[in-house]
Order: C-alpha cells, then structure tokens, then sequence
DNA sequence: CGCCGGATTGATCAGTTTCAAGGCATGTGG
DNA sequence: CCACATGCCTTGAAACTGATCAATCCGGCG
C-alpha cells in the first residue's frame, strides 16, 4: 500500500463486524496462499495501493524461494499480530484493549509526536470488540489524566508513554 | 501430531490466558517463519508428537519450492482460523461461542457419533474468552433442551446440530 | 470408604452495552 | 455572512450479560 487507510473486517449475518486489522502505508494485504478471500477490505480515507496479480507471485514464489520466503513471512506476521489480538479480543478490559490500541499506533503512525487516526470511532470499537461509547469514555478518561492531548477528535497527542504502556497489560 | 491433544496459548502478566487454538492428531504446530516463539504449547493429555528440526525443514524448503508452498499454506490455515476466531472473541455471546466450539470439535474429533473432549471447561473458557462457568452454564442449557447428551462431563452427543448451527450465528 | 479435582449451580456484583440527549465541527444554500 | 443540516463525537442513565464468590455435587481412585 502507497498511501491512505484500509480496514479489513469480517461480518456476522446481522452486521456485527470485526475489524481484523487496519493496512497502513507500507503494508501488503490482501495476500492468501489458498484461492478464496479470508477477509473483505475497505478503504477508509483516500487510498493508494498497488495491485499485484496472484498469477505473476505464483510464478515469482515457484522460481524464487526468496521470494517464496518472503511472502510466507508476510503471512506468519500477519498470523502473530492475529495472536496478539486474540488475546487481546478475549482476556483485556477496555481500558487496556484502548491503551494497547494507542500504542500500536503509536508506533505506526505518529510524525513530529502527533497521531492522525484515520478511522472513526466505530471503526476502532469494531477492532477492539468494543462499543464506540466504551472506546470514547476511555479516551476522555486518558485525555482527563493527562496521558493525551487533543487537537480535534483524530488528533492525538501522546503525554505519557509510560503510563500508557502500564496500562496495557502485556505479556 | 501423532495422538493426544495440544492447547497454544499466551499469558498476560497477571495470569489471564488466552488459548489460540487446540491441536489434535494431525495438526502441525510450533511452525514458525521468524525466529523466536509466538506461543507457548503444552499438552493436555498424554501425547505423541513428531518433531522435525527447523534447520532440516529450512532446508528442504530452500530446495524444494513444493515444501515451501505447503508451509506457507500451513501457516495461512492458522491465519484464517485466527481471523475466525478473532470474530468470536470480539462479536460473539457466550452462547453463540460455545455453539461454534461444539460445531468445531465435532468436525474435528467426532468417532462414532460421539466426542470425548480432551480439555476441562477452564481450557475451553480460555479459549472463548469466557469463564468455566459460563461455559458450563452454556452446556448445560444445551443439555436442558435435548441438543445434547452427557456420558460423563467430557463426553458429549450432539443431537440437534441444525440447532446448534443456527445457534452459532456464521458470516 | 473417603478424598480430591473437576463440574455444576446459585446469588450477587461489575463492566460494558444500550438507549437517549446534546455538542461540535464542517459544509451548503439562502 | 448566517441559518441550518449532517456526521461524528461525547456524556449520562438504565439495563444486561457475563464475572465473581461460594456452596455442593459427582466420579474416579487410593
């Protein structure tokens, strides 16, 4: 992916939805060993991506084993993040699974200490097995400790890195 | 995996756990792309496992693009159990998880029309994001309306699997 | 027979969801 | 330039699901 945002999600027949995980600039997704999608994607802001046909990697992964290492080791990264999700989706309490998710963006998307979400609050409830009020009462409660600063709702100013990471409850 | 059966799991510091997924006869696990180990793994029962040195399957795959394709379609197997999974842990009722875990275990370890589960009901409530007791709450609401039938605490009959089906509400 | 770990069941509690109201920014048309 | 509509976000109160705490129960085994 060149630039923008997507968020890539399951359904549930009534419309319940879990964001599995949002593509940032840098990413590949989509990828799959087998023939049928895993996951449907969408964008969430204005978004670049380049396509690469299934056909040439086949033929690239069957002559290169380099290549064929590397798009096996995309798929394992992916398989580790759905693990620590996993865990995060059935043992964390909101105020963890907020913090965590703080951090993780933290470290994908802040430039010159500011985050630009680019998802609302639904998105980031549905990745985070949460309700979008849950996720927005944590997020003022963090804002009124003083752990983050606002500048607009998606403007996110992180204070206290270590506060937060406590609050994560890792590993 | 020979015979027995394998919980994968990870741990937050305070002890709460969250298992990945059960393996049984058949499965490969502990594959890894990378370097270090994702999960810890420990044997329920009593269980035969055949081992297979990272260095010889590194091999095999450097020269054999068909050993690389079946690891990388390993661990893309693990990816969308992972996904699905996810989609429970986020979205799912404990009713609506408990129906699924039943629905995979039949598929997986169903003789003779019954299943005799490896695992007590703390396993299967780590697995599910719940509490034993929910889970034994579950099964016995199960049991109350005829859709299944005990031997003992861990051997199950399924009697109505459309029911269960429309109970585990699927994509 | 009596012990022991696992399982069940009951009562109460707590965290999150749900329902509802209102606020704030952005954009559009008068 | 202002009035107003719209989408997103915040906040409050009530309701509910699943967790916690606690008491048996059951089955296998020494």
């Amino acid at each position: 992916m060149i630039s923008g945002a997507v968020r890539s999600y399951k359904l549930l027949s009534d419309g319940r939805r879990q964001i599995g995980a949002f593509d940032l600039p840098g990413d590949v997704f989509g990828l799959e060993s087998g023939a049928t999608h895993r996951l449907a994607a969408e964008a969430i802001i204005d978004t670049t991506v380049r396509l690469v046909k299934r056909r040439s990697l086949e033929h690239a992964a069957g002559s290169d084993v380099n290549v064929a290492r590397r798009l096996w080791a995309i798929t394992a990264g992916e398989l580790r993040h759905a693990e620590d999700h996993m865990l995060l989706l059935g043992r964390k309490t909101a105020m963890e699974r907020v913090a965590t998710f703080l951090m993780e963006m933290d470290r994908r998307l802040t430039v010159a200490g500011m985050m630009a979400l680019p998802m609302c609050r639904r998105d980031i409830g549905d990745y985070l097995g949460l309700t979008l009020e849950t996720v927005s009462r944590a997020l003022s409660q963090l804002h009124a400790q003083g752990v983050l600063g606002f500048s607009g709702a998606r403007q996110i100013q992180l204070r206290n890195r270590n506060r937060l990471r406590n609050m994560e409850s890792c590993e």
